[in-house]
RNA sequence: AGCGAGGUAGGGUAGUCUGGAGUGCCCGCCGGGCUCAUAACCCGGAGACCGGUGGUUCAAAUCCACCCCUCGCUACCA
């Protein structure tokens, strides 16, 4: 139940690369969106945080190859992924990105602090060098032949044939993997590494106190690595894309991509609103974190690792979510290999609305979930159509022929005890994280008002036109129920499936949707044009659509 | 190899923390009902040695040990 408390609410910052599949999609962005949408519905004052991650070593390397500033790149893919992300009905507070100023001045102050405190140590490695380039290169794009297999063209972290892990140094003939010379040495260079070894102490009380709402994965991947012993992590790189390090000796070099990226949350608030402060640096907020199950470490040492060692009054995480994989046909999604399906092409083959719910409904919660075609059609055709869009579409028809108004109609909620047990068990479940349960319990709405149209028969006494003689007041009571739950569903509806939602709600005159507003009488009813809220993919599609999936 | 997550009817899942008759849900299948609705909806039924072996217990899907299988992570990708 809301109370006063304050929520910021983030999704992992998709890597403005390439677009994000639906894999990405439904691993981090939409279920924050949802559980965003939830908080606004319950009433909690929150805000919710997103951008995207521009920096890092594949955007650089690409835009070289491209021939663009890496900036022009990032930004370019940026204002796809804000429109992309628009499309899907995402509802973020403020989408911001990382390569910006208000970043970099989060980025700094920051830094600065854990340099003040003593958390910072520079490091030397040794790392190889093109001497034709005249730059450092990072193990993926240093290539050879691999040492166990002779592979020609493996690369310096991982050799494709056989699937080894490598480090650049075992590499037969090496070779720089952007302009193929051999002209190559290895130099020693210096970098600069965050003491995670000495936070771990408070790393772990922190873990200690907060692990009990995470979701089991994050807990006990962040036990497992605590029990191992953090090491010192690099937070600069041998790169020119991203911000400089404001410290001498180290002009030359930026910020790792991952330090700014989760910086990126307070820095892309920051340009939001100067209300930023109101949350993130209030002691009683809550930061609610989405995220793939690739990102644990991230979320549940690291940041929380240098907000500590920083001291700088900014909130630490709360919950930490972190989604296991959709794969298809067992495959994790992956934009290099071609596994998938991209958001773009997704809205090819059905609006927002149906992915948002079906994507939710196969949630990969617990586990990795593989999707289908066959099972996303069956989600649109057999749960949204027959049983929620058929049953909103059957007692409106009825109310219509029944020529009853608003005012005539009995809608107390008090008499429908199972409508209150599942609206409780939706907030429950929404408030647990169990989001795939809470739109299972709204689909048990749909169930319960279908199974009180074959009880209680309302045809036998609404006929075409109006109510039969004699049943006034059993009518009145009866459609009173079954609207009762339409309105229901339009209201839970929303956090999954908003445009549905804001087509049957219109219905009720509502602009914004509250879960409070479930025990009201329902003021207002408008009939015109009934059309069914959700359609059935036909069997012409259903062929084009295994078509695609064989590609 | 190490670590994490899984293995429950034909398929997909929940239940496992906090042991108590194999209990629930979705799809499919079989039978019946209904006609307000999108050939939709409702009711009933069949179908499971709960991955395997051993142990603890009056009692194990659930706790313990070992084993088998699947996926993921172990990246200078983020």
């Amino acid at each position: 139940m809301p109370d006063n408390k304050k929520m910021i609410i983030t999704s992992a910052l998709p890597y403005s690369e390439a677009i994000p599949h639906i894999g990405n999609f439904v691993g981090s962005i939409l279920p924050a969106d949802v559980f965003y949408r939830y908080t606004e519905l319950a009433g909690y004052d929150s805000i919710f945080i997103c951008g995207s991650d521009q920096h890092g070593t594949p955007i650089e390397i690409r835009a070289l190859k491209e021939g663009v500033a890496p900036e022009r790149l990032a930004d370019s893919v940026h204002e796809r992924m804000k429109e992309i992300f628009g499309k899907f009905e995402c509802r973020f507070t403020y989408y911001g990105k990382t390569h910006s100023e208000s970043n970099k001045k989060a980025v700094y102050e920051i830094f600065g602090a854990l340099e003040r405190n003593g958390y910072i140590k520079s490091v030397e490695s040794v790392m190889p060098y093109c001497n034709i380039d005249k730059r450092f290169l990072t193990d993926r794009y240093i290539e050879g032949k691999c040492p166990y297999c002779g592979f020609e063209g493996a690369r310096g972290d991982q050799c494709d044939n056989c699937g080894r892990l490598l480090t650049p140094g075992e590499l037969v003939d090496p070779y720089c993997g952007l302009c193929h010379n051999k002209d190559i040495e290895f130099k020693k260079t210096m970098n600069l590494a965050i003491e995670l070894d000495k936070l771990q102490p408070d790393i772990l009380e922190f873990v200690k106190g907060r692990m009990g709402s995470w979701s089991k994965n994050a807990a006990n991947k962040t036990i497992s690595y605590l029990g191992q012993g953090l090491e010192a992590r690099e937070i600069t790189r041998e790169m020119k894309w991203g911000f400089p390090v404001p410290k001498e000796g180290f002009e030359d070099k930026v910020f790792y991509v991952w330090f700014d990226a989760v910086i990126g949350y307070i820095g892309i608030s920051m340009e939001w609103s100067d209300k930023w402060k109101d949350y993130w640096k209030n002691p009683e907020t809550r930061l609610i974190q989405f995220m793939g199950k690739d990102n644990i470490e991230f979320h549940t040492m690291m940041w929380p690792g240098l907000l500590i060692g920083a001291n700088l009054g900014y909130v630490l995480p709360h919950t930490i979510y972190a989604y296991e994989y959709l794969t298809a046909k067992g495959l994790k999604f992956s934009k290099s290999r071609g596994v998938g399906l991209n958001m773009e092409n997704a809205l090819e083959i059905a609006d927002a609305d149906y992915w948002r719910f079906a994507l939710m409904y196969l949630s990969p919660e617990n586990s990795d979930t593989d999707f289908t075609i066959a099972l996303f059609v069956d989600i649109i055709n057999k749960v949204m159509n027959d049983k929620i869009g058929n049953y909103v579409h059957r007692v409106l028809t009825l109310l219509k022929n029944s020529k009853l108004r608003v005012e005539d109609l009995k809608t107390d909620i008090g008499q429908m005890p199972k409508a209150i047990k599942l609206r409780e068990s939706y907030v429950n479940n929404f408030e647990g994280f169990r989001i795939r349960e809470a739109l299972r319990d709204l689909v048990a709405i749909a169930d319960l008002g279908n199974e009180m149209i074959s009880n209680k028969k309302p045809w036998e006494i609404v006929g075409k036109d109006g109510v039969l003689p004699g049943n006034e007041e059993n009518a009145r009571s009866m459609l009173g129920s079954l609207v009762r739950l339409v309105y229901h569903i339009g209201m839970l509806m929303w956090p999954f499936a908003p445009e549905a939602s804001k087509k049957i709600l219109r219905r009720f005159g509502v602009e914004k949707p509250g879960i409070s507003l479930l025990d009201n009488e329902i003021e207002a009813l408008d009939l015109e044009g009934l059309e069914p809220i959700f359609t059935k993919f036909s069997e012409k599609q259903l062929k084009k659509l295994e078509k695609f999936e064989e590609s």
